[in-house]
DNA sequence: TTGGTTCTGAAGTGATCGGTCCAGAACCAT
DNA sequence: ATGGTTCTGGACCGATCACTTCAGAACCAA
């Protein structure tokens, strides 16, 4: 068993690159959910041929968990860079919300978050969607602790506050995501931004 | 032009209740989806046949979105019931986000809410769709108001932060929704409300 | 009862779905 | 070069999709 991971096999070789094409995925994924998508759309925006998907991926439910799970850890390692690298505390959080604010009006904002759609499409019908779901909510809410914690060693708020202060950001997150998608306008969106950079403020002990 | 709307028309008459019959496509939409809902799955569960549903709403997304129009309008004359019939301030809200948990604990609870659904989903792709997504919002926002603005006259709470404390409570729902889908567990859940409940305590004046 | 209208049930429509098969191309080790 | 392995393109598969058609049943007004 001296098997090495990246052992390059012998035969033919991959004509693309795989996180290439699954970023491709994640466009049409994002845009149309799971069974809106058809196996052409994804030849299309691939550029693969079905054989060679299926050759790759196995199934469409397969490339679909597969396209989720890098959307995810993409993401988290963007939230990451901006939550948990900081040096402040609630400052950061204000930081953090202005960043999410611009990219929900931007015009990729629409397509809303792969994520969250997956929560309400394929989780309640696929266990390993599913996981993946409670997983990101995990990890994105690990992270929204990291400047809170922060924020409370510098008396910016109180250590019990804490942890609703995380479900609170975690909801108003899944909220926005579904948001983007629905039709709100850049004023709504405003409004629940605003609505939470008041409920950061109101932390600050008086 | 002197037709009334209910003027019964000649020829046989329908052999089912039309609102019974939506009732039971907003099961199988909560819980599929529209993609994923096929016609023969509306048959079985409404127990009529493919001709009559046809006959009688014209196609798969009109009985959609029939059934969304109905959801959306029972639902909100029962949040109505909750937060506008009331008489106190905050202690309505409480109270009502109370009722929320326990609905989202039930059982039907995993089905989520097919107006939260429908925002992922058909939303983004069809206008109609998109219009009644922000109608309900905008009522269920409207609703909200209704005790907070009486939590203002009794001096529970400041004027100006009204519109701030809808859009965080209106987000908090959307994410809810998300959550019941994405298997989060009652201690998850029971998380997000207290820190609703801790939001609606901390706009008490001190 | 009869004529006009509408609803129901069952069979059938073409199109598209996700997925398979296989011949030939493309690579590596020898 | 050759043999073993893997990948690609395209034809092909049965199943299922939303939807239609139509004959006959069910009703009302006259």
């Amino acid at each position: 068993m001296t098997t090495v991971a990246s052992a390059r096999p012998p035969g033919r070789p991959l004509e693309f690159d795989v996180d290439q094409v699954l970023d491709r995925a994640i466009e049409v994924f994002r845009e149309l959910g799971f069974e809106a998508t058809s196996m052409s759309d994804l030849e299309r925006a691939t550029g693969l041929n079905k054989s060679s998907i299926y050759n790759t991926f196995g199934s469409k439910e397969l490339i679909y968990r597969r396209s989720l799970d890098r959307y995810e850890r993409v993401r988290l390692a963007a939230i990451r860079e901006v939550l948990a690298a900081g040096t402040a505390g609630l400052d950061d959080m204000h930081r953090a919300l202005d960043l999410q604010q611009a990219e929900s009006e931007s015009e990729w904002g629409v397509r809303g978050c792969l994520a969250v759609n997956s929560m309400t499409e394929l989780a309640p019908r696929v266990a390993e969607v599913r996981s993946l779901a409670v997983g990101f909510r995990s990890s994105l809410a690990d992270l929204i602790r990291v400047p809170l914690e922060r924020a409370a060693a510098l008396g910016e708020m109180r250590e019990d506050q804490i942890s609703e202060a995380v479900a609170l950001l975690v909801s108003l997150t899944l909220g926005v995501g579904v948001l983007m998608r629905a039709g709100a306008s850049h004023a709504e969106l405003a409004a629940h931004f605003a609505a939470a950079h008041a409920a950061v403020e109101s932390w600050r002990p008086r």
